[in-house]
DNA sequence: CGTAACCTTGATTAAGATCAATTCTCGTGG
DNA sequence: CCACGAGAATTGATCTTAATCAAGGTTACG
């Protein structure tokens, strides 16, 4: 694998070509269709992904096969990294598991897998890198700090609110050079599993966008979403 | 500060008294009563805790006023860490919040407040440290990701159940010294706190208990709950 | 152009929240 | 030692939200 795909990972980016090729070393680039499972919750763990390209999400399934989308990957960042530092000697027995389920949601997706003893090695030598997974799991300790408050605080207008406007703010955010004047999102990600994020199910979901139509709020052509009142929008958002 | 005190902290055992006495001359001892706050989540960031004594719940609430909580911290255990680690920029300039709020819940609690600035140059040098706190926050993660699923996809007799026999298996395991033939738990938490908890409010936990002991299952005598049908329990509890 | 996946809509049900009224428990001071 | 009062817990009646069940419509793609 050459070293630029792994320049892509958010997490290798101040790493030199030494480095890298370390890593390049006990890491392999895998594809994966729309559909496709990375790993069950099940499965003992290999080690950590490196997404590149897609989307995938990372879910845990109920006995009555509800599902519940934990976290969505987007490319750039890492996956699946708790079980290695949670017990050392799961890893060297091989008897560590994944945390939850991974599917790729996107017709191409790319990631790199990492071995998690090499790396662990690999890692003692490098406090930067030890600096950088600090933060990639505090902001994640963060992200569901507040998912938890979302689900089991907030009825499902106000998730859904929330979401749409934190996606609005990414986008303005991406395109801030060229001045903007646009007042849609469009979905990166398919209603079922919009809904599974929110911890609901695609009926209530349809219920919700179809009442902030009535209420002249936003405007719904298939994945495309037109906010046409965003002050009242933010208002359910709080 | 006595180093044994912050020797109790698991995070701090392997250090030697020279990096004891460094983390002693930024730290300090906090005492709460029971009810009183820590910090709200609102509040400018000083540092993270240790707790030394009692016990603290880590919480957000809602605009109606529900409370859900995130964390309960037991004894010799960390809390508030996320912020160090997530924007190194805002700890610096100051503005750097809570990620929630903390509310001691026992009579007497003790806490050590590790100022955060000096701490992230004590840990620069220490990677035994950096790979100690990568395990307390994978820890952290596994666990949130569990309390996602539980809320979001159980319900609050299975609820219930799970946190009974997982309290129940912690007492068996402090006290498999000696043959143990009790068949009961003491709460530790108040039941207000463990309904927040367990995301529901303490008129519906008070009657999944009352269905529990109307199935034979269990037996309230106040804070004790005996366990009549170990079986069935776990039933419930998958 | 046919089929499967995706989405919407309606009717009904169920779980748990809310509101309200008591009761229980326990610490405090007279 | 008892009485008081506050906080904690229970119980009942009712309401609300969202899940379930069911049917039909749309879209996309080979």
């Amino acid at each position: 694998m050459e070293n630029k795909v792994l320049k892509k990972i958010f997490l290798f980016t101040d790493l030199n070509d030494n480095e890298l090729d370390t890593i390049a070393s006990f890491s392999h680039l895998k594809k994966f269709k729309k559909g496709e499972i990375i790993f069950f919750d099940t499965e003992p763990y290999l080690g950590f992904y490196g997404l590149i390209d897609g989307s995938v999400k990372i879910y845990k399934i109920s006995k009555e096969g509800r599902e519940q989308i934990i976290h969505l990957v987007t490319p750039c960042n890492t996956f699946a990294e708790v079980p290695i530092f949670e017990n050392y000697e799961k890893i060297l027995t091989g008897n560590a598991t994944y945390p939850a389920n991974a599917m790729s949601i996107s017709d191409y997706t790319e990631a790199v897998l990492i071995s998690a003893k090499p790396f662990l090695s690999f890692l003692e030598n490098n406090s930067g890198l030890c600096f950088k997974l600090l933060s990639n799991l505090s902001k994640r300790l963060r992200f569901q700090t507040e998912h938890i408050e979302s689900i089991s605080l907030q009825d499902i207008t106000k998730r859904l609110s929330v979401y749409i406007i934190h996606e609005f703010e990414i986008k303005n955010k991406d395109l801030k050079s060229k001045p903007d004047n646009t007042n849609y999102i469009d979905l990166t990600i398919s209603k079922y599993d919009l809904a599974s994020f929110l911890g609901t199910i695609i009926e209530t979901l349809s219920r919700t966008f179809k009442k902030l139509q009535d209420e002249n709020i936003i405007q719904v052509h298939g994945k495309r979403i037109e906010i046409i009142d965003l002050k009242k929008l933010k208002q359910y958002a709080d």
